[in-house]
DNA sequence: GTAATAGTGTCTTTAAGACACTATTAC
DNA sequence: GTAATAGTGTCTTAAAGACACTATTAC
C-alpha cells in the first residue's frame, strides 16, 4: 500500500460551474467542444496537476479558459462513472462557482432549465436561442445537481448575493431567488426574510436609469465574528 | 488534451467515515495505522482502481476492511491539499457511512467530539477510553466537516434511521439527533416534529427487557413515488 | 394628472418551544 | 404502593404567507 505506483490511476479533472442569471434565468457558461474529440457541450475544466491542489485548479481553469478571478466557489461533488469519459478513466470534482452577469459578458452562456420542482429531481437541460444543446459527458446529471446545491443553500447562506454586484436592490435579489428556485415569490414575506437575516444592510444610495421610482441599493454585510 | 498520460496524475482514494451512536455518544470507526507508514488513526480507506467506480470502490472497502455491506453511504466531500499525505500526492474522495451499532460490534470505534455548536465550525477530535487519539493525514479536518453535515441533513432527511435498527423507539431517535447536535431537545416537540413529518410510522410492537414502561417501536416509511 | 414600481402595516395561519399533566410498566 | 419512563394536551411565542394599502418616481 505504500508504493503508490503500483496500480494504473484514474485522471483527476476540475470542471466548473459557472452560473450567473440573467433577465431572471439562470445561465450557465459552457463551451462547444470540437467534433473530433468529445462532442457537444460541456462545462469548462482542466486536468489536476500533482503539483496543483484542488483550488489552484480552480483558479487555473477560471483564469485561462474564461479570464474571470475573484469569483467565488465552492466544491460541488466528484462524479467517477468508469465510462463518463470515452478518452478513457477520468474522475471529475465539480466546483460551482457564482459571479454577477457583468462578470460574464461575451462568454457563451446558456439558459439552464429543469423540470422538476424542489430538490429532488434528476438532471438539466440547456438551452441557447430557445434550442436544446447536447451535453457531453455526464454533464446533464451534473447540472441538476448544481440547481439543487443552489435551491438548498439558497436561503440559509450568501451564495444569492455572489450572483449579484456589489451593490443591488431588493427586487434583483429576488429574482434571482425566482430564477433559482423555478417560482414566483410574494414580496412582503420576502422582503422581510432578507432583512430579519441580517445579512444585508441599505447603503442610502438609490439605482439610476430605470423607470418609475428608483428602489434603494443594499449591499452585503461583513461576516461577523463571535 | 486528448492524451490523458501527458501528465503524472494524482493518486485517488476513497476514504469512508462510518459513523454510528452508542450510549448516546457519536461514534466513528477508525484504524491504528501501522508507524512505518503513516502513523496515527485514520479512518480506512481503498485506492481506486481504473476499472471501478467510486461506489465500487466503497463497498470493496466495506467489504474487505470493515467485514459489512448493505449499510447507507453518499459521498461527503474531495479533499486534495498537495501535502496532506506525505507519502504522495492522493487525492481522497471521502464516503460517509451510517449504521446501527450492532453492526459494528467487534470493530475499533472512537469517540468524535467537536468544540463549537451548530454548522460553522472547525475540525474534530476523537477519544478512546478517555484517551485523545492522534489523527493521520487530514482526517480531523473531515471529521470536522463530517459533524457538519450529519448536522445539517438531519431534520429534514432520513440520516437519522440510518443510525437506527429497522424498528426503534422514539427515545432512541432523540438520543441520535442528541448526539449528532450535540445539545439536549424537550421530548414533546420533538415528537411532534417527527411524527408531522411523516417518514416514520408506529408497528404497534413494544420494546421489551428494559426496566419500566415499554416504549412503541416505530419503522421507516417506505419512500412515496407521486 | 397617469402608470408603474417601491415599500409598509396588519391579519391569519402554521410551526416551534415550554410546561404541566396522565398512562403504563417493573418491582 | 413507589420509581421511572412513555406519551398527551394546552398555552405561548415566533415565523411565514396573504393581501390591502401608502409612497415616490418618470412622463
Amino acid at each position: 500500500m505504500s508504493n503508490l505506483e503500483k496500480y494504473a490511476k484514474p485522471s483527476v479533472a476540475v470542471d466548473l460551474a459557472i452560473m450567473t442569471v440573467v433577465d431572471g434565468q439562470l445561465k450557465v457558461l459552457l463551451v462547444d467542444r470540437p467534433e473530433d474529440d468529445v462532442p457537444g457541450w460541456a462545462m469548462p475544466g482542466g486536468f489536476v496537476q500533482v503539483d496543483q491542489s484542488l483550488e489552484q485548479t480552480v483558479e487555473r481553469v477560471l483564469a485561462e479558459k474564461v479570464g474571470v478571478q475573484n469569483i467565488h466557489f465552492e466544491q460541488l461533488a466528484s462524479y467517477g462513472k468508469i465510462d463518463r469519459d470515452p478518452r478513457g478513466r477520468v474522475i471529475s470534482i465539480v466546483y460551482l462557482a457564482l459571479c454577477p452577469a457583468a462578470a460574464l459578458s461575451g462568454q457563451s452562456l446558456a439558459t439552464l432549465c429543469v423540470d422538476w420542482e424542489g430538490e429532488t429531481g434528476g438532471s438539466a437541460q440547456v438551452f441557447q436561442n430557445g434550442q436544446a444543446l447536447t451535453l457531453a459527458f455526464d454533464h446533464a446529471d451534473v447540472l441538476g445537481d448544481v440547481v439543487k446545491r443552489l435551491r438548498g443553500k439558497l436561503d440559509y447562506s450568501r451564495i444569492g448575493y455572489a450572483l449579484l454586484p456589489d451593490k443591488f436592490t431588493l427586487r434583483e435579489v429576488q429574482e434571482v431567488h425566482e430564477a433559482i428556485l423555478g417560482k414566483e415569490l410574494r414580496k412582503p414575506p420576502f422582503r422581510r426574510k432578507l432583512l430579519d437575516r441580517g445579512m444585508i444592510i441599505p447603503t442610502g444610495e438609490f439605482e439610476t436609469g430605470g423607470a418609475y421610482r428608483p428602489a434603494e441599493l443594499y449591499q452585503e454585510k461583513p461576516e461577523e465574528k463571535d
